[in-house]
DNA sequence: AGCATAGTTCGATGTTCGTTGAACTATATG
DNA sequence: CATATAGTTCAACGAACATCGAACTATGCT
């Protein structure tokens, strides 16, 4: 099923800063940054257990933060750079040019990316076929 | 008595972050960014009693976001913008270029400007001469 | 001295939040 | 079918939060 993600006109600055006011939450926006790409859910770098995952992530879903999809049993995240920047210029760069915050955020672990996401859609397709 | 201000290396954005994530508080921080100089509590325009006014002008201010002092029985406030500029590069830029949030703040009161607590102070300098 | 004004503190209240473990769902694999 | 993996939901818990009214403090003025 697919996940609500506010539309860009609708992204709500007390909201952003909201979910970007824990430190969970920032370390997760920063790992994302640095990524570039999409990442797994299980191969994000986050403090405590699944249920604490899942509640952070969707707090930045529902801030319009992060786009989220499912492949298989796996959900990719990826940050909404562009409507973000679109939105509220400036306010990504500024959060993520901040370094005293880094040493917060504990080292990312292998990142499992969209090159496997899109090999587990090939297969599915293959065997659809 | 001195009220206590975190000096510009310990501005911490998770904090900063916070206290702007409040509807009532970033639409203080835009009043006063658009006021330029100090403006005094009485003359901001904050919903509810002088208790909230209280408690949101302290976030802001343990959160480094602006400078309080006292001129006789009334508050002078500032934002720091220097500091938070220098400390977060266009982290205030991003969030005060925000129009959508513009409607939720109510017309300013006329402002008591800093010119008043000079003036203040003039008078008891005459006094105590 | 008394009075007025600005602002603060405190405890109370209801709400929101982050976190958790148990139980659950959905998908992929053999 | 069973099993494994990823992720979700729910209720519970303790902490944090916004708001308020009553009572208070500090300063300025007469």
């Amino acid at each position: 099923m697919l996940l609500h993600h506010p539309p860009r006109d609708e992204l709500d600055l007390p909201s952003i800063l909201h979910a970007l006011s824990d430190p969970q939450r920032l370390g997760i926006v920063r790992q994302l940054a640095a990524q570039g790409g999409a990442c797994a859910c299980y191969s994000l770098a986050i403090e405590g257990t699944k249920s604490t995952r899942t509640h952070h992530l969707r707090v930045l879903r529902e801030a319009g933060l992060i786009h989220q999809e499912m492949v298989g049993t796996s959900k990719f995240n990826a940050l909404r750079r562009a409507d973000i920047d679109a939105r509220f210029p400036g306010l990504l760069d500024a959060v993520l040019a901040d370094k005293a915050s880094l040493a917060v955020a504990p080292p990312a672990q292998a990142n499992a990316s969209l090159v496997d996401a899109h090999a587990a859609v090939a297969r599915a397709t293959l065997r659809s076929a």
